[in-house]
DNA sequence: ATTAGGG
DNA sequence: CCCTAAT
């Protein structure tokens, strides 16, 4: 077949690596929120939240787990006391195989602060996966205190029990953003399966995996891969979330200069790590072949302090400190880049450390009567409006996405070397991604899970954002590790908003953005792309590949690359022939300098003779005759230069 | 879709 | 490896 230049080299499902995440403040602030579109997100979120909200709450025993017969669910909860029953029930008495667990209900709570809280999606069936969302609410932080959602599967019986409470919730409007926050459905998608263990006992539960033992928190989730589908649909609802009414007179404007949300984390170290604050998150795939190939066994490890975070989330906002793990030298002696497939027993771990995520720009505009509560609502709503419009999380690596999610970290070079120091995540909402209107209505249509739609909300916004926004291209990321530094010099999107706002416009309020967010860069056209069209990985020719390429140039020449890739590559999909041409390209390159000059793996000098053979051999061809060298094969020799010219 | 080269 | 121009 042809050879795409990116053909297949995406998988199409992916493992999620993990993601720690964090303490408190973390929770509080980071609404990391998804919807649809990838399981990494969900994986994501799920990790964050689950992780954080563990780990926050590890001292809280929980205790009810799956006692409901067979499932293999459990129940997760923080403080016993808040534990809602009817949505216990709901959930236990299911058949569920699969389990959350969470909630409590908000409003419910009168003195405690409502730690978590779930809601299925609406069209939940039987069997079907429920969205969960989570939410901490702390006294006056509610506004900004939404956090994550949780995929997982969902009870039978949950949906009934729940639809009631959602639609009711969702009319009072009394009730505030909190409540609709927590009732909103989304009848979306769920593209990630979580099997949630989280036992507080000691025992594990039987079948899948979440499991709290202490600290430790084993989360088990898949990647379906099909999303778009749901994609489409969630974009399609997901102004059911907002009043109309109250729409019509507040237009929220996002202003999202950058789409992309820059997470700065931070790489300390790698380690093999095992620590009673560990939180393990397993992952796996649902690979198509029902193997478990892939798995991740990954660490978020909670930090006991943490240094750093302090001032970090202070500005309100969506940042979520996440988890930190202090790099704990004096493990050395792990060199996992190299050893890919002696992993067995001792798996390496890379620690990272997320500084934070940060809310986009947003464009506020209320009257100027607008009380303040109103305004806080509207800029929660705007919020929500991007969060429920799916978020994304992107790797770089840098600056560069990485796309293949199917990689291992070790693979793409996440190990414990220098690349740790360069890479970087981003919060992307996903509605508001590059994408052409296309799905938008059709269900059918396909939209790429790289590519989401967007509600016809989020598009009307980003014709805001385009004609007020100057500063949406060409804005490089800051790397993670820059973040900090940056920030005074980070240009303030304020200042932009105000310049291109509308005159008449009396009642735009600048939404504060706090210097945090300055901290976030919108990101340039070219890596909005990247992030869906990846760079791909890099895959170092091995000598016998050499050997095959240069076999091949010998006999048809470097002209001919498309024939080389059928002769000697054809069966590598991950090889296109402009490949193989930039191979040779450096091959001859190497040849030419020396050895001690040359990186990576060592080609024989023999082949790299006969590249320089061949090279000199089709070069003189190629001038003296146009094309028709398939006469014969080159038998490469130091005398292949003259034999070309006596042949010419 | 391929090639050829620069980045 | 990517990107582009030129075929």
């Amino acid at each position: 077949m042809v050879f795409k230049k990116r053909a297949n080299n995406g998988f199409t499902g992916f493992q999620v690596p993990v993601i720690p995440r964090a303490p408190r403040s973390a929770r509080r602030r980071g609404p990391l929120n998804k919807t649809v579109d990838d399981g990494q997100v969900c994986a994501f979120e799920i990790l964050a939240s689950i992780a954080g909200k563990l780990l926050e709450e590890g001292e809280s025993s929980a205790s009810s787990n799956a006692s409901g017969g067979n499932s293999e669910g459990i129940i997760v909860k923080n403080r016993e006391d808040e534990v809602k029953p009817s949505v216990t029930e709901g959930i236990h008495q299911g058949s569920c195989r699969g389990s959350i667990f969470t909630t409590e209900v908000a409003s419910q709570n009168r003195d405690q602060k409502p730690i978590l809280h779930a809601n299925s999606d609406f069209p939940l069936e039987k069997g079907e996966r429920a969205n969960v969302k989570t939410e901490n609410i702390e006294s006056d932080d509610k506004y900004v205190n939404y956090s994550n959602r949780l995929v997982v599967d969902a009870p039978e019986n949950f949906r009934e029990s729940y639809n009631r409470k959602i639609k009711k919730g969702y009319r009072s409007d009394k009730c505030g953003l909190k409540d609709r926050l927590e009732l909103y459905m989304s009848p979306s998608l769920v593209d990630s399966k979580v099997n949630v263990k989280y036992p507080f006992h000691r025992k594990p539960f039987p079948t899948d995996s979440f499991t709290k033992d202490g600290n430790d928190i084993k989360l088990d989730f898949r990647d379906d891969d099909e999303n778009f589908i749901r994609c489409t649909k969630v974009c399609a609802k997901s102004k059911t979330f907002r009043s109309p009414r109250r729409m019509a007179h507040r237009r929220i404007k996002n202003l999202l200069s950058s789409k992309y949300w820059n997470v700065a984390p931070k790489l300390k170290d790698c380690e093999l790590s095992r620590s009673d604050l560990e939180v393990p998150l397993y992952s796996k795939r649902k690979t198509s072949h029902g193997s478990d190939k892939s798995r991740h066994n990954t660490t978020v490890k909670r930090r006991k302090f943490f240094d750093r975070v302090s001032g970090v989330t202070s500005d309100g906002g969506f940042s979520s400190e996440s988890v930190s793990n202090s790099p704990e030298k004096g493990n050395d002696g792990h060199k996992p880049s190299s050893s890919a497939k002696l992993q067995v027993t001792e798996e390496s771990r890379v620690k990272f450390s997320i500084n934070s995520f940060r809310i986009p720009e947003l464009y506020i505009e209320v009257p100027e009567t607008a009380t303040v509560g109103s305004l806080k609502r509207t800029v929660m709503e705007a919020v929500m409006a991007i969060i429920e419009g799916g978020m994304h999380v992107g790797v770089l690596l840098q600056g560069e996405a990485i796309g293949d999610d199917n990689r291992t970290l070790e693979q793409t070079g996440l190990s414990c070397n220098e690349n740790l120091d360069t890479l970087s995540f981003m919060l992307e909402p996903s509605s508001l991604v590059a994408s052409p209107v296309s799905c938008i209505g059709d269900p059918s249509s396909q939209c790429d899970t790289s590519e989401p739609t967007r509600s016809p909300e989020t598009l009307a916004l980003e014709s805001v954002i385009t004609d007020t926004t100057v500063h949406d291209s060409n804005l490089p990321i800051i790397p993670a590790n820059l973040v900090e530094n940056n920030r005074d010099s980070a240009y303030s999107p304020t200042d932009t908003i105000v310049d291109k706002i509308t005159p008449d416009s009396k009642a735009i309020v600048a939404l504060p953005v706090s210097t945090e967010s300055l901290a976030m860069v919108p990101l340039s056209q070219k890596i909005k792309r990247s992030e869906f069209v990846h760079r791909r990985t890099r895959r170092p020719f091995s000598v016998t590949e050499v050997e095959a390429l240069v076999h091949a140039v010998e006999e048809l020449g470097t002209g001919r690359w498309r024939d080389v890739k059928l002769r000697a590559f054809d069966n590598a999909d991950h090889r296109t022939y402009v490949d193989l041409k930039d191979k040779w390209k450096t091959l001859v390159h190497t040849a030419k300098i020396s050895p001690q000059q040359r990186r990576g793996e060592p080609v024989p000098q023999e082949l790299l003779d006969r590249v320089l053979g061949a090279h000199a051999y089709w070069s003189q061809h190629q001038i003296k005759q146009h094309g028709k060298h398939q006469g014969g094969t080159l038998k490469i020799t130091e005398a292949s230069a003259e034999r070309v010219s006596i042949q010419v």
